[in-house]
DNA sequence: ATAGGGTTAG
């Protein structure tokens, strides 16, 4: 286009007069036939421009192109399309419901072909079914069964599309593709995987379209195994050498997977990268909490001439957030204030929000919050939670009242925030107030984590006999509300209380997991219950296939520490994983301090300095071991080490 | 035509 411009300089009139006459015949095809041009106007590249390209010369008209003859749009209105203004055209155009007058025009079933397609693009279901209709009366549907399919799976309605995929017995790979890209939209990885089998077992070969879709599903459900086997089938077939966005799918799978390793490898082998590519790996350590690493490809991707867009940066602020980076994500803020972009993402300013929140820099956060332009209820729900998680629970609080003032509502991740707040601290009665709104917006039934913030909120307030009566009414309870009051019986002391709850728990058919095991043992350790602890422990495995975490053993030590069963909680230590055996030397320690075991406590100590990077507790117990012994020097030179450790 | 990376909580 623009070469055309160009020449109208020199011998401008006869030039333009030809490109009229040109598109006027252009437009002339085009309504002859609609069915033979495609509708690009959303493609990635142009998305601005609506732009239909005819099937087989690739010819192409743009709806505002500057030698348009002057009847064009209002043939397009005449037609009964859509009325014309700019973008709402655009995408209306070819998905307006056609005048039967003129679907008696197109009677071989193009002209719904092509309205279909405008539906599946604009996902409109609504006219996607008035067409449907139409397209039955007329008896065209075996011609139509395909674009059918596309149309249902796009606007989602999954069932209905595989309905008609069997009833049609579609042999197209792009009609398969359409229904396993929706299944993974929508998180049904598993039909994905049984779509695809199918496909193939029916003769039809997938194309690298259908294996992004699939590696898609493997990624939500962490499949690597699988994810692996198709990028073995696609590097044999050679795809990954001129389809980038099959390669990105691929670092994707792998981030997700978490199998960070593979997914840094593949990015080094591709024969190409983009943005994307790196927004993948940088946002898979991101979410495993890899800061530096997701730093590192920041500033390789840099090196390498690819400029960060909107998603890299609301990934590196993750990153930055998740290990406390906050001089780093200054500068970010920076570049993304510099570019403008916080105007327009909400995305962007939310993930600037929380990595300012994250990094403890609430005042920071709040004022960038005051500051955008836009704010919804995801904006206050991360200022909320920082303050929750900084532990200023009236903040949190204030904030509430400031949402809710601009006439934003709170939603059931602001309730969970909110109750967490009024556990820390211990305001029941704005629980309780929280907790009637709650009940009546109807939130309770579909949320168990919600009733359970209840729960934990009138535990942690001291109201254990209202946390169980909550926890009793809830619609839905499963093994985390349980073990929340479970535990928060355990913390107020009441230990008979907690074990009861257990057998509720039981008598229910709930199965405990390793969190409800760990506030059974706390509680048999109070209360000196050593042999039902070891029966506790014991059934643990073999009787409820829960396999103990380091806390569980931790918590045994204590147990036979304080019974002063030594040799006992040795073997536990011996027993346990190694590499989870950071946590348990101070246990087998302050075992040692209660018996007065000498030996013993010397090899736990020097353990657990090995492992600890904080040199306190152990140095303060051992000490304390010698000083009970009467063994003042050594106690003291304990001490001093302790004291120059820590300067 | 069908397709890739991203925000709050847990």
């Amino acid at each position: 286009m623009s070469g055309k411009l160009h020449q109208l300089g020199s011998c401008g009139v006869a030039k333009s007069e030809e490109d009229r006459r040109r598109y006027e015949s252009l437009w002339n095809e085009f309504f002859r036939d609609p069915s033979q041009w495609w509708d690009n106007s959303t493609s990635k590249r142009s998305p601005k421009h609506a732009d239909f390209k005819h099937k087989f010369t690739k010819d192409s008209l743009l709806m505002d192109g500057c030698y348009n003859p002057p009847w064009v749009i209002e043939e397009l209105r005449r037609r009964g399309f859509a009325s014309l203004s700019g973008e709402l055209c655009r995408s209306t155009i070819m998905g307006a419901a056609l005048p039967v007058s003129l679907i008696k025009a197109y009677e071989d079933g193009a002209a719904f072909v092509v309205s279909l397609r405008a539906c599946t693009k604009n996902k409109d279901l609504h006219r996607g079914i008035k067409l449907h209709d139409n397209i039955l009366k007329m008896g065209l549907v075996e011609k139509c069964s395909d674009a059918l399919v596309t149309m249902y799976a796009k606007c989602g309605e999954l069932e209905k599309a595989k309905e008609l995929l069997n009833l049609h017995n579609s042999r197209d790979v792009i009609t398969w593709t359409a229904l396993i890209a929706a299944y993974a939209r929508k998180g049904q990885s598993q039909r994905a995987l049984n779509c695809f089998d199918r496909m193939q077992h029916e003769g039809i070969s997938p194309n690298a379209v259908t294996y992004t879709c699939i590696l898609n599903a493997c990624a939500t459900m962490g499949a690597v195994v699988k994810g692996e086997e198709i990028h073995n089938v696609v590097a044999k077939q050679g795809l990954l050498e001129n389809n980038i966005v099959l390669g990105n799918a691929l670092i994707d799978m792998y981030a997700k997977c978490g199998a960070l390793p593979k997914a840094q490898d593949l990015i080094e082998r591709l024969p190409s990268r983009d943005v994307v590519s790196w927004n993948a790996l940088i946002g898979g350590y991101a979410r495993e909490g890899q800061g530096e690493q997701a730093l590192t490809c920041f500033e390789h991707m840099q090196h390498e001439g690819i400029s960060p867009d909107a998603v890299t940066y609301i990934c590196i602020l993750k990153a930055c957030a998740t290990i406390g980076e906050i001089a780093k994500g200054e500068e970010i803020h920076d570049e993304i204030r510099k570019q403008g972009l916080l105007q327009n993402n909400m995305a962007l300013a939310t993930a600037l929000l929380d990595m300012y929140a994250k990094c403890g820099a609430l005042s920071k956060a709040q004022k960038l919050l005051k500051k955008l332009r836009f704010r919804n209820v995801v904006s206050w729900n991360t200022l909320i939670a920082g303050y929750v998680q900084d532990g200023q629970g009236k903040q949190a609080l204030d904030c509430l009242n400031l949402m809710q003032r601009e006439g934003i509502s709170p939603d059931a991740v602001t309730y969970l925030s909110i109750l967490k707040a009024c556990a820390t601290i211990r305001a029941i009665e704005k629980g309780q107030e929280i907790h009637e709104r709650i009940a009546k917006d109807g939130l309770l039934q579909d949320s168990t984590m919600l009733g359970n913030a209840l729960v934990d909120m009138y535990a942690k307030c001291g109201a254990l006999s209202k946390a169980q009566d909550v926890l009793q009414k809830l619609p839905s309870r499963n093994v985390v509300s349980w073990s929340t009051l479970i535990e928060g019986y355990a913390q107020e002391g009441q230990g008979e209380q907690a074990l009861h709850c257990f057998e509720l728990m039981l008598n229910e058919g709930i199965r405990p997991d390793a969190v409800t095991f760990v506030s059974l043992l706390n509680v048999c350790s109070h209360l000196g219950l050593v042999d039902m602890g070891h029966a506790l422990f014991a059934s643990m495995k073999t009787k409820f296939g829960v396999i103990p975490n380091s806390e569980c053993y931790t918590c045994m030590v204590d147990l036979l520490g304080r019974a002063g069963r030594l040799e006992r909680a040795l073997e536990l230590v011996q027993e346990m994983p190694s590499l989870q055996r950071s946590a348990i030397w101070l246990a087998l320690l302050d075992a040692c301090r209660v018996r007065g075991d000498i030996n013993l406590g010397r090899w736990a100590f020097e353990q657990a300095v090995q492992v600890n990077k904080s040199h306190g507790p152990p140095y303060i117990l051992m000490g304390q071991i010698y000083a009970a012994a009467g063994m003042q020097d050594k106690a003291r030179n304990i001490e001093a080490q302790r004291v120059k450790y820590q300067a």
